[in-house]
DNA sequence: TTACCTGTTGCGACTTTTCGCAATAAACAA
DNA sequence: TTGTTTATTGCGAAAAGTCGCAACAGGTAA
C-alpha cells in the first residue's frame, strides 16, 4: 500500500505536531511491510536505514500515529499488537485461532451493532478497527 | 466468585494434565482479585504465599487455565491483558477509553452477529469474551 | 537567514513478558 | 508403598515494551 505523504504531513503540521525524518521513516516501513506489521519488524527495518532510531521511538511513533488515524492497531492471535495503515474506511478482521489466517470483514458488519449499543446504552462505540477471534472453514 | 475445584480438577486430570499446587493458588488468586486481573496483580498476591513461585510460572498457567476455558483473557484500554474468572455464559465489555469504566453487555447482544459470520464466511466465532472500546455516556 | 519556542528524540534504566533447560513432582500402575 | 513416566516448575537470561530527562531540531516569525 502507497500514502500520501503530503497531505498527510499537513495533517500533522495543522494539528500542531512535526513532521521528523523518524516519522516518516516509520511510516514508510509499515507502508511497505504490508499489513499486521509488528513493532519489532518496524524496528529492524528502519534501524538498517538509520541506527541510531531507537526502539522507543519506535514504540512511540506507532502509537502516536495511531491516534493521529493515520495507522490502525490491531490484535493478533497470540495477544501481540500489529499496525497497518488506517484507510478512510475501517475494516475489521476475523482472525483464525488455529492456522493465524485472516479475513477482512468491510465495516458494514459492525453498523446495526453500533446503532444498538448507541441506543441502548448511550455508549459510541468506536470500531476504527476490531478483530475478531475463531476457527475458519478449513480448520474446523 | 467462587470455583469448583473439584469439578475443574477433574476436567484438568481427564485431559491428561496436572493439578498442582500452583495452579491452584493462581486459580483462587484470580478468583478472589475479581475482574480484570492483571497477572502483576496475580504474582504479587500468590508470592506472598508462596515466595518460590516464580512470575513465569504465573503467565504460563494464566495461559494455560485460558486455553482451558477456566478463564477468560481480556484486553483493557491500555492494550495490557487481564483475566477472570470464564463464566458458563459468555459476557462482554464495553469499556471507555477516557474513564476506564467499564460496562457488561449479556452475551445475546452478539449471537446474530456470530450467527451472521458463520452463515456468510463459514467461520465460527470464538466469543468467549469480547472487548468493545468507545466513550460512555458521561465522558462524550 | 537567524533565533526562539517547544515538540521530539536518544539514551539508559526499568518493568513486563517470554524462553530453554535441568530439576522436580503429579499421576498411575504394579 | 514404590517406581516410572513425563507434565510442570524455577531459574537465569533474553526479549519486548515503557519511562524520565537532557539534548536536539522542526516550525515559525522577524
Amino acid at each position: 500500500m502507497s500514502h500520501n505523504t503530503a497531505e498527510i504531513n499537513r495533517q500533522l503540521r495543522k494539528a500542531g505536531f512535526r513532521v521528523t525524518p523518524q516519522r516518516q521513516l516509520i511510516l514508510d516501513a509499515v507502508c511497505q511491510l504490508g499489513e499486521h506489521v509488528t513493532p519489532e519488524a518496524v524496528y529492524d527495518h528502519v534501524h538498517r536505514i538509520a541506527p541510531t532510531l531507537s526502539r522507543a521511538t519506535v514504540y512511540r511513533v506507532l502509537h502516536f500515529l495511531t491516534e493521529q488515524r493515520i495507522l490502525a492497531m490491531v490484535q493478533m492471535v497470540d495477544g501481540r499488537i500489529a499496525y497497518e495503515m488506517a484507510g478512510p474506511e475501517p475494516h475489521h478482521h476475523l482472525v483464525c485461532r488455529s492456522c493465524d489466517s485472516f479475513f477482512e470483514l468491510p465495516h458494514s458488519v459492525l453498523r446495526s451493532f453500533r446503532r444498538a449499543m448507541e441506543a441502548q446504552y448511550d455508549f459510541e462505540l468506536d470500531v476504527s478497527h476490531v478483530s475478531f477471534f475463531g476457527q475458519c472453514t478449513d480448520c474446523r
